[in-house]
DNA sequence: ATTTTATATTGCAATATTACGATAAAGCTT
DNA sequence: AAGCTTTATCGTAATATTGCAATATAAAAT
């Protein structure tokens, strides 16, 4: 098969797992570092700064705005990525929520 | 190419990649939150549970267990797979360390 | 000892991801 | 308009992931 038989789980586990596999990759975790580091962020910049080529860091920003994490605005000739703000506490709430639902008493 | 090029990012960064890695699956996502609700987990129930094969779910917990999520003792005939508590809590600081430097001031 | 039960491993097919060269598109600059 | 710069898309190759049938292994029960 392949694919992943995502439709025998619930939409809260997808959606999780949809998000942790857009963190699962570092080039995805150095981009979303430096653009929260950054006032702008011109997408030239990456390229030198990742170390990918340019179409590939268009591809991982392509995924990392897929999940509504970037909101890109037009600036003069350069396009300026940032960080979905409210999104982001979306999936930090998530994320902690998933970590913090741990029964403890087992073993 | 393909494979990812992980020796050109920080170590932090690929550890949380790879543990986002696991974590990027809805089927480790349901394993992990069904052992979290058990006092002893038998793998056997999770074939039934999650609905996925034998080999499959072994797969999975697999994935599991090697970035240090599970330990695992022998009780019985079975094998009792529990969350190392430790190492959850370790990876639950680093998701919330990275969701929380984030600088706001963009766009 | 043989059977039963539970888990792991192997091998393989289908699909997804990662990466980049080549090229296209879109907006400035002159 | 022609050229320059920046980002997106296409096409393709290499590698990784997902899933399962078949089989192996290991412990418990009979």
């Amino acid at each position: 098969m392949g694919a992943s038989k995502t439709h025998i789980f619930s939409l809260v586990q997808n959606e999780l797992a949809q998000a942790a596999k857009v963190l699962a990759h570092p080039a995805r975790i150095a981009i979303l570092e430096y653009i929260s580091r950054q006032e702008n962020c011109i997408c030239n910049d990456l390229v030198d700064v990742i170390g990918l080529s340019q179409p590939t860091i268009s591809q991982h920003l392509n995924e990392i705005k897929k999940i509504g994490l970037l909101k890109g605005t037009f600036e003069g000739k350069n396009l300026c990525y940032c960080i979905n703000q409210e999104r982001w506490e979306e999936l930090q709430y998530s994320f902690n929520a998933f970590f913090s639902n741990i029964n403890q008493n087992c073993c």
